[in-house]
DNA sequence: CAACGGACCTGCCTGC
DNA sequence: TGCAGGCAGGTCCGTT
């Protein structure tokens, strides 16, 4: 489900109500999450203080003085904010009570979510370590795609979906770059031209900005951190349209299948 | 090392 | 109505 943009509107949404709060009280009901919640989450958790709500990548980072909650939504997570007391339902696997009464509560249908638990530096944890640059950051920059793409058969649309190369960039999101870049999708990365780079690098901010100031993009069933929906979807102009004339040209939407993923372009636009 | 396919899960939609 | 098949916003792992 959920790409940089949708991540960051979570984090954005919880908070100004998690910020400051003592976790009272944390409810693991299904700790078979892609890898197991942390077993010592609940213990170590509980008592503690939120000082600080970052993101890496698509990764939620809800500091305390003890250690880190480091969060993946995987597909289909969300984390909301709502009153403890209301019941759990069906996929609803973490609950962080707070002193406020409400709660943090990760639903994720499909179990492809992280919940771990670190007392280390969570930057340097085995799931962050390794991440590319944050592409909103200044040292995301076209140099960057440039260099590390030398050699690298793969297409483009893989290479910028690569978290060690850029992080956040997901299937909806690298269609959608590549259209605003003007660069077919299927391109092999490694013979792309560094001034194109320079118009990727900045489609993809622009993109992925834009994403956030809409509050994300939401196809199915993403909620941010109060429970409402995103509405970049209504500024998609590739993303699930196979067919559907280009806003720009309006030649139809090509469609393909690229590593197990849908992939949208247009045909007139991108080459 | 890089590329690729498969694995991990559930829900929803389509078509027979 | 029921059922099979395919698809879905992500990432890691094993094999070549």
């Amino acid at each position: 489900m959920p790409e940089l943009p949708e991540v960051e509107t979570t984090r954005r949404g919880i908070a100004p109500h998690a910020l400051g709060q003592r976790v009272t009280q944390v409810i693991v009901r299904n700790p078979r999450l892609r890898q197991p919640v942390s077993p010592q989450l609940a213990t170590a958790l509980a008592g503690q203080t939120i000082h600080a709500i970052d993101r890496r990548g698509k990764y939620l980072l809800l500091r305390s003085s003890a250690g880190t909650v480091i969060i993946h939504l995987g597909m289909s997570g969300n984390l909301r904010l709502l009153p403890a007391n209301i019941p759990a339902e069906k996929h609803d696997h973490v609950d962080m009570v707070l002193a406020s009464g409400q709660c943090l509560r990760l639903r994720d249908p499909r179990r492809f979510g992280t919940v771990v638990w670190t007392e280390d530096d969570p930057l340097q944890h085995a799931l962050l370590r390794n991440l590319g640059p944050e592409p909103l950051d200044n040292n995301f920059t076209e140099a960057h795609l440039y260099q590390s793409s030398r050699g690298r058969t793969l297409s483009v649309k893989q290479f910028i979906m690569d978290s060690h190369i850029v992080t956040g960039v997901g299937n909806i999101y690298a269609s959608e770059s590549l259209f605003l870049a003007g660069i077919h999708p299927g391109c092999s990365a490694g013979r792309i031209a560094l001034k194109r780079y320079g118009r990727l690098t900045t489609a993809i901010k622009q993109v992925l900005s834009a994403a956030i100031a809409q509050g994300g993009t939401t196809l199915r069933d993403f909620y941010n951190g109060e429970g409402r929906p995103g509405y970049f979807q209504q500024q998609l102009n590739v993303y699930g349209r196979a067919s559907e004339p280009c806003h720009s040209c309006q030649r139809p939407i090509a469609q393909l299948r690229q590593g197990q993923r849908s992939t949208f372009y247009c045909m007139g636009c991108q080459t």
